[in-house]
DNA sequence: TCCATATCCTACCATGACGGTCGGGTTTTT
DNA sequence: AAAAACCCGACCGTCATGGTAGGATATGGA
């Protein structure tokens, strides 16, 4: 049980535009070098915040990404929404809205098997937390992080 | 970021041996019939339980599985986290007890990275939401859906 | 005693998702 | 026109996952 990787990069990479101003845009250059990913890879992930309205972009030279909105007004489920596909502890959590594909083993009475209450509260676990935290407070605390004497030397 | 599927069957087997009395073992053939599952893969599943002191064992004719405990004293955390190892949603926090790896983006300070605090909530959520239900209320809620009328032919 | 039933254990395997690269296109600034 | 950057799709190696195979060991019953 773990989230890939895309989510961790899309993260860093909010927090790395909630630290700039939002007034120019920065470019995934900068992003990469700053957190040492590889830029062809975090392409592929901020298009996917793109896509879920969550950062805007300019092309050209002097072109780069900032956010769509305040940071402040940016919950956390809506980025790992928007990179993981859906938060869903279990696979047939994820067909949701399509066509009702039930977990297989579930009765045919629906929304049966006891599993699922499990996973339901683990799911509602997992979006809660991830509702009460900001994208402002992230860049919060990197900042303070910031200023932390290494070896002082 | 999904649960695999030995956390679902483990799951499902705890439940089935929980509508069981724990007096007469119950047989993983039993099981895997009942749940429709692979018998051969349910072996590997319940080694793990076993292992980690859940279940208890009987070997030979007549031999089987029960629970270690009443259902009422088994928090699904502890089924969870006996099944998946351990409930981490990042890599990095999966060495936690052995020698520190820490998050190699990690600022040399150590706990310093923004995400690991948003990881840290979320963690926090999963194991939360798994602490508060235990076997017992699985096991009662799967004895419920059990009498749905399908079509009350 | 011998067979059926069952747990136990280890090795093996195929598929698919994941993390990542590559090449090229388009847009904009200088 | 050249550089900087976003944009897009195809490709690819590795590794965890889900599952199988085969056998060893233990136990109860005929």
């Amino acid at each position: 049980m773990i989230f890939s990787s895309k989510a961790e990069y899309g993260v860093r990479l909010m927090v790395e535009l909630g630290r700039q101003s939002a007034e120019h845009p920065t470019s995934l250059k900068a992003i990469a070098d700053a957190e040492g990913l590889p830029l062809a890879y975090l392409e592929q992930v901020v298009a996917r915040l793109r896509k879920a309205g969550l950062v805007m972009s300019a092309r050209g030279a002097h072109g780069g990404y900032w956010l769509a909105r305040p940071a402040t007004e940016i919950g956390m489920h809506e980025v790992v929404q928007a990179l993981e596909g859906s938060i869903a502890p279990m696979e047939c959590f994820i067909h949701e809205h399509t066509e009702r594909v039930l977990c297989s083993h579930e009765p045919d009475a629906g929304q049966g098997c006891a599993t699922k209450l499990l996973w339901t509260r683990v799911q509602g676990g997992i979006i809660r937390s991830l509702q009460m935290t900001t994208l402002a407070e992230l860049v919060e605390f990197s900042r303070r992080a910031e200023r932390v004497p290494t070896v002082a030397a």
